[in-house]
DNA sequence: GTAAGTTTTTGTACATGTATAGAAAGTAGC
DNA sequence: GCTACTTTCTATACATGTACAAAAACTTAC
């Protein structure tokens, strides 16, 4: 089983005895580096292992004992990003206002980012460098009153609903441009049957740039407002 | 630039005078329904374009003149299950219950359908068969008090909720069962600053079966409370 | 009949992620 | 020195989606 380095056996602090086995000629450190270069300045699409191993000056299956997989140095990458973007700000003094600005917060870190959606996992945001805006999410619900286990289940779905719009929003903005066939929506809503369906009917010429609108943060708000109000 | 065939020329209804050109061997709905058969008996990562032209007994390019490409694929897919699931049913006469109704059902659906993450972009739930619920849920609003505008709002928020949740779902789902790494989560709460972070790590041993636990009906009620709290 | 035009099908080729096997380069024990 | 062991790296191979070009099978115009 190879065993991804980076992290040495955490048992002996102390007495960093040399190290066995052939010397590394690359790091973690030098592959994300490298990738997140090449991401910045050609964009995630141009990101291929093959790429990544000529630029460094290695071959692609060699990264593989430095990463896991692709989708793993893209989680890489995506915390490298938020450990750069997302900084820790003086919090609110009212909870409800801690928890709308520290999802705000995520959000915006996340929409500025447009590639991750192809990590965008369960998981994905719980790493190290965002976890203090989760804190806040949680704590500030607990201080509106909220039992604990409500206050995570809120915290869930808060980032369900963020996801969920960043998800969105990245699919319909990674639309390729000489993509002249009409939109699934365009075609769905040429042919409304108005009998059944009279609302969507009535609304159907206001209904694109209505979703063009940006209302993260009236869905956020309500969602909280929602979240505290007592059932 | 080859025309997807399915839809002949909409304007010359009578006198189906003969078609031009070779004529197809094979059509769109037999692709889609092989492929059905193929996801259904063996899931959707056994769904490869050569395995699927060998099952018709065709060549893999010979698809995509049915097929743009495999996502369309599973858009189709996608579209052919919610018309055989997504039943209208008689809808509740309180509107905010015809609200939480309609969402629950489309989030149902999605969720018996594992496979469908891989789809889930902005336009799929715009198939022609779930606007039934999609009207429900505008309708219901609107019926709550809501001006259209805010109605159109809060249908994509709830969408974004929705969708966010089955994302999340499917991909904590997806986990390799054989994957003996921790996981993303695991790893970061094991080494908790409880100076920084004293709620989560308050939680930290209670967060797994937390968040096992479905809560997407009661997010949903909480955000549908508050799109109808008037603000 | 033949020629032109249109649509569908086929064959070949390429880029990609990554599995697998083995070579290379070091340390430790003798 | 030599052998065993460990870790990293290299070479090769495969499955996949799909681009591209050419062939095949029709209809229509002459």
């Amino acid at each position: 089983m190879p065993q991804p380095a980076g992290s040495q056996p955490a048992g002996s602090r102390r007495a960093p005895r040399k190290a066995t086995g052939r010397p590394p000629r690359i790091s973690r450190e030098e592959v994300v580096g490298t990738a997140r270069r090449i991401v910045d300045e050609e964009g995630v699409e141009r990101l291929t292992m093959r790429r990544l191993a000529t630029e460094i000056g290695s071959t692609p299956m060699a990264l593989y004992h430095h990463v896991r997989d692709k989708e793993e140095l893209l989680v890489l990458l995506l915390d490298d990003y938020a450990a750069r973007t997302l900084r820790p700000t003086e919090p609110p003094a009212d909870p409800r206002e801690r928890v709308v600005t520290a999802a705000a917060a995520i959000h915006g870190a996340l929409a500025a980012c447009p590639w991750i959606v192809e990590v965008l996992t369960g998981d994905s945001l719980m790493s190290a460098h965002s976890l203090w805006f989760v804190e806040q999410i949680v704590d500030g619900l607990v201080a509106c009153g909220l039992p604990p286990e409500r206050a995570v289940q809120g915290y869930r779905a808060i980032w369900y609903y963020t996801a969920g719009e960043i998800m969105v929003r990245a699919t319909a903005a990674r639309r390729r441009p000489d993509d002249d066939r009409p939109t699934h929506r365009q075609q769905v809503f040429a042919d409304l049957d108005q009998e059944r369906l009279p609302r969507l009917a009535q609304l159907a010429d206001r209904w694109a740039p209505l979703t063009a609108q940006d209302t993260y943060r009236d869905g956020l708000e309500a969602l909280v407002d929602g979240l505290l109000a007592a059932r």
